[in-house]
DNA sequence: CTCTCCACTTGCATTTTGCAAGTAATTTAA
DNA sequence: TTAAATTACTTGCAAAATGCAAGTGGAGAG
């Protein structure tokens, strides 16, 4: 990808959104990071879909252009590195969970149990916010290690 | 795609939102129909990202499979074609408005006015009713013609 | 009976993907 | 202290998906 050039998957929402989440592995890369609280190469690298080396490292670095994944330093040991979300793709919650909700629904060997969709539609900004809250946990606890 | 073998992105509720969603391709044509009104092949095919004929007629054939969208004779010409949304797509309003509003957040140069996200927090249910109640409209309208 | 429109399909060059192997910088273990 | 392992990648190459241009077949209009 040459960053000169400017993508022009932008004005429209859809589209925009289509240019970051329209994609198979920055969409699990996503889940990953936001429900299962992976933040390493290594980590990712072990999700059941199985993504190989070469395409993990490209959406890596295309989620940390975009602005939805930091790349630091890991905290516990130097020679490791880890990917935290950002703002950006905290608030990108309530779609993904919103998604996994529909998916649940029509899924007909969903392994998602009943209570998830249900805690959802009882209380959305507070299934939301607990997703957040975890994620905020995760992230202090691994900070300050 | 052999159609013997059954994909197993199933389970997961997020791998299974990735297989449909996680495309560019079937992403803005599920926006095309849920809130663009468009029905046909010719009209999927004037959307400005310029999507080519193979792709479209694939992608069109696997949202068909997928259960998204019934390929139903034009009412208007019998030569015609219309494809229509699902119930199953229906549902994916709520999911697919959330990710509007994340990207008009984050779009820089978004198109969208301030107020969609505005009405959309004040009353999210209701403003995913109102849009299915347009596509209801559209389609009605349609099929008794 | 020809001409146009519509919904595709086909062929082919280019791009992206998936797989296997390799690499460089630590870090642990003997 | 030195060999082996771990981590985060990169590289090469075959296979698959994509994009573009052109073609096809059936229905309807003139």
């Amino acid at each position: 990808m040459n960053s000169n050039e400017k993508p022009q998957w932008n004005g429209c929402p859809t589209r925009y959104a289509a240019g970051i989440v329209g994609d198979k592995w920055c969409f699990l890369l996503l889940r990953d990071v936001l429900l299962h609280g992976k933040r390493t190469y290594r980590e990712f690298l072990a999700s059941p879909e199985g993504i190989s080396t070469n395409i993990l490292a490209n959406r890596l670095s295309k989620l940390e252009t975009l602005g939805m994944l930091t790349r630091e330093a890991d905290p516990r040991k130097a020679s490791s590195v880890c990917y935290f979300p950002t703002q950006k793709s905290k608030d990108f919650l309530l779609a993904l969970v919103s998604m996994m909700v529909w998916a649940t629904q029509y899924d007909e060997v969903t392994e998602a149990p009943a209570s998830f969709a249900e805690s959802f539609s009882n209380d959305p900004a507070g299934t939301i916010a607990w997703y957040e809250a975890e994620i905020d946990r995760v992230d202090q606890a691994l900070r300050s290690s």
